[in-house]
DNA sequence: AACAAGCCCAACCGCCCGGCA
DNA sequence: CTGCCGGGCGGTTGGGCTTGT
């Protein structure tokens, strides 16, 4: 009998993230932490199961997220890790810093996986999820009559290599120094950021509705011209949104200034500090309708629209 | 210009694992 | 020891976008 799913709520919203959803998501987990992924989302304000929540957040909101290109270095550590290691997504994902295991394993198979994909190592897991996948199908439908493995590969190979300590490849970077690591390339997600583009953002002070395709300007953010070049766009561009955005100048460290230095320095500075100040945030710019309820400390509950007995059950 | 096919990728699903009571 | 629960992981789906005809 398999466990119903946090998920399996009736009422709780599925599909594409709404730039609201990520503003109260982002504006909960940066005062607040994660603390509990299941509860978070009632906390936060947001009709998600907390896995979505959880998913949102190491996927696309969190800082230091490298969207784009891959580098033809990224590529080859990927091949590598996965003749080595098989699809074991997350292992493969702490060699890569700002690129998370969804996104690799999105690039694998829409990209490397035509030009490398035979060279396969099967783990004991991928065989047994592979026959579960399989015995699952099978038993839905008699139509499917594709071999084990769907990239032509004979039969598995059990081997289980994951200790990182003897890899050849870059080590494992701490938490530390994960954060050191924001790249000219990695400042600006290309679309955790949607909700701050310019025009978009305009629309959304005025009231209207904002679309899906909102994003940076794709130019600045491309990887095929002068990067310096880029930065400096993408960093003008952020200047002119923060400026004239009381939404996003909630917090001093955000602030963009003239240079194009200053702002690459006070990115890393956000990113340094991010995980030690998560719950120091200064949020006191932000309407306060868009707020998640505040804790109140001198009576050690949650104000506002949650019940002590909620918190504590 | 219109439609189809293919591709990309965000998000979901279900299972597994480890911590804890 | 056992069962429950939350978090993590890998496989899969489906909607939107791009490219080809």
């Amino acid at each position: 009998m398999t466990r119903p799913t946090s998920c399996n709520k009736s009422g709780l919203k599925k599909g594409t993230w709404t730039p609201e959803e990520d503003r109260k998501l982002i504006a909960y987990v940066t005062r607040y932490g994660s603390w509990n992924w299941r509860q978070l989302p009632r906390f936060a304000g947001l009709a998600r199961c907390g896995k979505s929540c959880r998913l949102r957040w190491l996927n696309y909101l969190m800082p230091n997220i490298k969207r784009g290109n891959y580098s033809e270095k990224e590529e080859e550590t990927i091949i590598t890790l996965h003749q080595k290691l098989g699809n074991k997504w997350s292992a493969i994902a702490t060699h890569l810093p700002g690129r998370t295991d969804n996104e690799i394993k999105n690039h694998w198979h829409s990209n490397l996986k035509k030009r490398f994909g035979n060279n396969t190592v099967h783990t004991n897991k991928n065989v047994k999820v592979a026959k579960l996948n399989r015995s699952k199908q099978d038993k839905d439908s008699n139509q499917n009559n594709d071999d084990f493995f769907h990239d032509g590969s004979p039969s598995p190979t059990i081997s289980e290599t994951t200790d990182s300590a003897s890899d050849p490849l870059s080590p494992q970077l701490s938490s530390a120094e994960f954060s050191d690591y924001p790249t000219k390339k990695n400042l600006f997600p290309k679309h955790g950021l949607n909700f701050l583009d310019t025009s978009c953002l305009k629309d959304f002070m005025n009231g209207n509705i904002m679309t899906e395709s909102c994003h940076i300007s794709h130019a600045s953010m491309s990887n095929n011209g002068n990067e310096n070049l880029n930065v400096t766009n993408a960093a003008k561009t952020m200047e002119y949104i923060w400026a004239d955005s009381p939404l996003w100048s909630y917090n001093e460290n955000l602030a963009v200034k003239n240079h194009d230095f200053d702002f690459v320095e006070s990115i890393q500075s956000i990113t340094e500090d991010f995980w030690t100040n998560a719950y120091l945030t200064d949020m006191s710019a932000i309407p306060n309708e868009l707020l998640v309820p505040l804790v109140d400390e001198s009576e050690g509950n949650f104000s506002s629209i949650y019940y002590e007995e909620d918190l504590w059950r």
